[in-house]
Parts: structure tokens; sequence; C-alpha cells
DNA sequence: TTGAAAGCGCTAACAT
DNA sequence: ATGTTAGCGCTTTCAA
């Protein structure tokens, strides 16, 4: 007796196995206070029995709602794997359900995971980093509900959970220079990433406030690598005199950098300083242990999705929440090491 | 003059502006080939200018598929993003979709996802690394497609792609063993997970095979972190004598006891080897370089995509593919150091 | 070549 | 307290 049981139940199958009509299946699951006690329990066994589960995607199309929402990143690294636990724990919390994507730096494909959502896939996206808001933007009518994370969207004004990334990397500027440094490199992030461009403006602001030459060294502009970092840093050894200090606008290259430093048998954070961007978990790990910014990566992902929620019950627009950095000094910062006076800008040299 | 364009637009929308039937317009967008040329066209422009996007929830339930695939992990680490970056471009090779979930180690968050797949959000699950599959299995009827990665699921015969952890465990005592060791400890995975217990299994009856007592020292039992290894690490070598190889179970654990080493002023590779597994991005990262046993987990995520889709054509039951695995030899292990002369069983003491 | 109509599984008015 | 009915947006017979 092959008992065909290949189709997932239905409230259909329920209602008929019981002689009940399908909206009473329907509500002994959903709003089980509007029946008989005995009646839903009724249903409930039956439901039971039968491995009923229920059709999201009816449902969905009913409700024009899924309750899922999707977080996009650029790539799939461990920095943004930390603001994706922050989103779960708010949307746990709020019953809803979220999946991680990602666009492997192609602009375009941000686009697809916002029409996942104008084809009723998801309710919204957290983008964290975007890169084209224009190509966003256009052609998409009604834009479904978006929430940036990590850097605004330029140009498109929807809710923000970012931090100041022009002070953040105003603050590496100012911990360097406070250690005395006033050779000081740095290595940034993708010309093209506006995040990556604040950071290093703010870093640049800082030294000309502190009479430094911010273009001293070249500013070479990295893909957020550990290969670069290295690379980039045996450019600058290269140089006469070297830095003594150096800005990585985030870890992976920072630790590129200290991998240089010590194959050119320099102390790090006595001969040079290096201090990184994000705090990722490789910062303390790696030794000695990084000085670096400490991003908020997890808060950032929780009120991503606290935003989120706010915009699917029409109550937020536009709203930018800024959450702070700091620096946290580890080993590979140190006070700048004593050397043959270097003349400042208009000071004498001693006869 | 407002115009109110809240809402996606549908089919039905660009049929009435056209005065077409829903009929002409679906085909026009999935079956073009049946149409008037001029026709098509002008769907298409209409759909165009309209913002037009399908609602793959309504296509959905009408097709009965979703062309989506849930990838299910225990955790979001580094490893498991690998896995997913194979998975992915199988996925995108058939134009299939792939999202990723994870169960933070919450066995029954499992079955949510396979519930989800039950409610029609996406039509199979590949699940690296399962921990229950007697509850996985029971109150699911029909089972959800599913696909193992990296380990079988025990007492459910599904397809599954992985290596073989018992060889594995295997390998990595062999090559300590090579290298003249013979006081060699280990630090296993968690002992509920099999894939721990094989691996652990392998290395044990190679050391039993080469004479050695694999319980000389307490095997212990870990959560694959780093502080764990640390810890472990530290207990080992308070022991008398204490070994001179140590096999992690994962990279992460053998940081930790490369950590425990260093803090001990002992030198990596002279006087402790330590081998982890994996091959993570840390294994080559961290210095000194980790020996380690490498996984292919790009590729068991691509096989396991592509027993998915078989499995969703019907073609595939059961099977299962085993991948090769081989220890990546790196600064971490060397030759045992030459010590006082232990006696071998059996061997006398000279006069 | 196109249209009418049914139906995927569910929920919510609106009856009763 | 429960049933009837319509409809979410789409695809697909079946007819014309």
């Amino acid at each position: 007796m092959a008992v065909k049981q290949a189709r997932q139940a239905t409230i259909k199958d329920i209602a008929r196995e019981l002689g009940l009509s399908v909206a009473t299946v329907s509500r002994a699951l959903s709003r089980p206070e509007l029946l008989k006690p005995e009646t839903r329990e009724r249903v409930l066994a039956v439901a039971h029995r039968l491995g009923y589960q229920p059709n999201l995607i009816a449902r969905g199309l009913r409700m024009q709602e899924t309750r899922l929402i999707f977080v996009v990143t650029r790539s799939l690294s461990p920095f943004f794997l930390d603001v994706f636990r922050g989103v779960e724990v708010a949307a746990r919390e709020f019953g809803y359900d979220v999946l991680m994507g990602h666009t492997e730096y192609i602009a375009e494909r941000e686009g697809l995971f916002l029409d996942q959502v104008a084809s009723g896939r998801a309710d919204g996206v957290i983008l964290v980093t975007s890169a084209d808001a224009v190509a966003l933007a256009t052609r998409r009518r009604p834009m479904p509900p978006l929430v940036a994370a990590l850097e605004a969207i330029d140009g498109l004004s929807v809710p923000t959970v970012c931090i100041d990334h022009t002070e953040a990397g105003a603050q590496a500027a100012r911990h360097l220079i406070g250690l005395g440094h006033r050779r000081i490199a740095q290595i940034a992030g993708p010309g093209q990433m506006s995040m990556a461009k604040d950071r290093s403006e703010g870093f640049e602001r800082e030294m000309r406030r502190a009479g430094l030459d911010p273009s001293a060294y070249p500013v070479l502009s990295g893909d957020f690598s550990i290969d670069f970092g290295e690379a980039a840093m045996r450019t600058l050894l290269a140089a006469t005199p070297p830095p003594t200090a150096v800005f990585a606008a985030n870890d992976e290259m920072a630790v590129g950098v200290l991998q240089a430093v010590k194959q050119a048998r320099l102390e790090i954070g006595r001969d040079i300083s290096v201090i990184g961007f994000n705090d990722q978990r490789i910062a303390s790990l790696y030794e000695p242990q990084l000085t670096t910014v400490h991003v908020p990566t997890a808060e950032l992902g929780y009120h991503s999705m606290r935003q989120m929620l706010r915009l699917l019950r029409g109550e937020s627009t536009g709203e930018v929440i800024v959450l702070p950095t700091a620096v946290v000094e580890r080993q590979t910062t140190g006070p700048a090491p004593a050397e043959r006076p270097v003349r400042a800008r208009g000071e004498k040299a001693p006869v």
C-alpha cells in the first residue's frame, strides 16, 4: 500500500479530511482565538499529523509581504559577517528572517537584489556599502525599501546607519600625530569608494592642521587586500627618508604593511608605527596586535535593521544615524623614533 | 500632477494600457516566440516604461518552483564562506540564486530552514554540516530536497559531497609520524560532531599503526575556537614530558596552540610541531605559516550545488562524492627534536 | 496570434 | 463559530 504522499499538505487537505472549510482551517492556524477550542484542536492535530507547513509563497502573495530582508554586501569578508550578525539580532526580535547575498563588487548586482524585492521575494534590502546610486535609482519605480549601512549612498536619500568616515580618518591621524610622528604615509582604499575617500580626507585634513604635508608620500590607493598593503609598504620603505608611521584604510592592508615591515627587519611600533581600520578579529589576533580604528560593526547591522523596520511601517525617511568610532591602541603604534633632526618648515638649520 | 506610482506594475497594468489580455502579456515575457513580433515589441516597450518586474512570488506559486537554494551553515566562519562561494558559481551557471543562512549551532534551526523549503520559499537546502539527522527527518513529509556538504548526515541517505574525515585525520598523523615524532597529542573538535570524531579516529588509528599510544596525552575536545586551542596547549605543555607535536582539528585551534607555544618561549617547528586542519586563509597568513590539512572548500560547494540540481531534476539519490584532502607542509612542522633517548617498548636500556 | 478562464495556497471581507 | 467568495499576480490549457 504505497501511500502517495509526495505533496506538501495544504489547508485544503486538512479541510477535506475534517469536513471543514479552508477558511476555518486558516483561522485555526493564524487566529486561533476565533475558533471553538475543540475545532481548533482537531485542526491542529490533523495539521500536525499531515506534516503541514504553511505555504509562505501563497501567504506572501496574499499579504503582500514576506517578512524577509536581504542583506547585501560587496564581498563576503569577515567584516560584513559581523554586520550581518547585528542585523540578525534585530530581525529575530521582530519576527523577520534575514538572508545574505553579495555582489562581488559588481555594481549592477546590487540592482538585481533590489529587483528581487520588487519581485516580491523580500520586503527590503539593507545595502552595506553601495557602489552606484545612479544606476540604483534609475529604472526602479517605485524604489523598494532600502537602508544604507556603513556609508551613505551618494545622491540617494534613504535611511542610513553609518560611521563618520571623515572623522574616523582624522582620529587615526591624531593618534599618530599625538605620538610625535611627522613622517606619516597613508594607504587608502579604492578610489571610487566614497567611504575610502572620506577616510582619506579626514586623515589629510588633520595632517594639514598639524602643519604636515599629506602628500609628502604618495597616497597609494589599494583594494583592501593584504597583498596590496604589503606591496605598498615596500614602496614606502624605499623612500628616503621612509615614513615612521603608516595609516592603512583597513585592517587587512595594515596586516600586509606589517608583513613588509617584518621582512625589512624593522621593529614594529618602534621603527615604524602602523594603524589600521575596522578592528576586525585579525587585528587583535595578529602578532603584534594591531592598533586600529574600532568600527561598531554589529551595532551598524542592528540599527540598520531597526531602520528597515521603521521604514516598512512608514515611519522613517532619509534619517541618518551616525555611530561613534574610536582608536583602539594596541601594539603596533608607539612614539616616533628619535632621529637626526629634520627641519620643520621655516626652521633654521643649526650652525 | 502627482502621479501615483506607489505600486509595482503588473502584467495587468500593461495589458490594460495596451488593450491586450494578461495572457498575451505573460507570453510576451516568457514565451516571446509565440507572439507577433510587433505585439511583442509593444508589450516590452510598455513593460520597460512602467519599470515592470515580474512577481516571482506569483510565478513561484504557479510554477511551484523558486529557483532559489538556501545554503545553511552552523556558523558564519570564513570557512563556510568559501564553501558558499563554490555553491554560487555552480548556481549562477544554471540560473539559480543562492542565499546563505546559519543556525548558530542550534540544531532545530536547521529544521526551520527545511520548513522554509516546505513553505515554498526555496527549492532546496544545502546543509553544510548537520547536527541532528533524527530531528531533521522526523515530522517532515515529504523531505525537502536536501544535500549534505562537508560531512554525511548520520542515518539519513541524501546526496552528499564530503571529504574523508577519517583519512584526513590519518594524513595528519602520518605527516607527524613521518617527521619522527612519537610524543604526539591531539586537540579534537566538538565531541558531538561526527566529522570531528572521524578525524580523531583516523588520527588515532594511524598512531596505533605506528606503535604509538593515542591516549598518552589526554584528547581534549574543543569548540574550534582559538581560545580553546590556546588553553588546551597550555595544559599539554604542563605534561612531563610534553608532546613534541600536536594535531589540532581545525586551523583556529591550531593558531591558539601556536600562541601558547610562543608564550612558552618554545620554538615552533623545532621544539614543537603543529598541524592544523582546513587550510583556511589564516593558515598561510599566520606567522609562522601553519602546516595544515587542505580541504577543497570551494569545490565542496560547487559539487554540492551540482548534486542539488540533479536532485531537483530527479536524477540523483543518496550518491556520495568524496573529495581529496592533502597535507600542506608549511612552517610549523619539522623533524622531531633530538632528545634524551626514550625507550621504545621492549627495547633494552643501554648498559 | 490572441483571449477567456482556471487555478497555484492562502487570507479576509462578508455572510450566516 | 463557521462557511462562501473573491482575489493576490502569474502561467497555461482550451477556444476562437
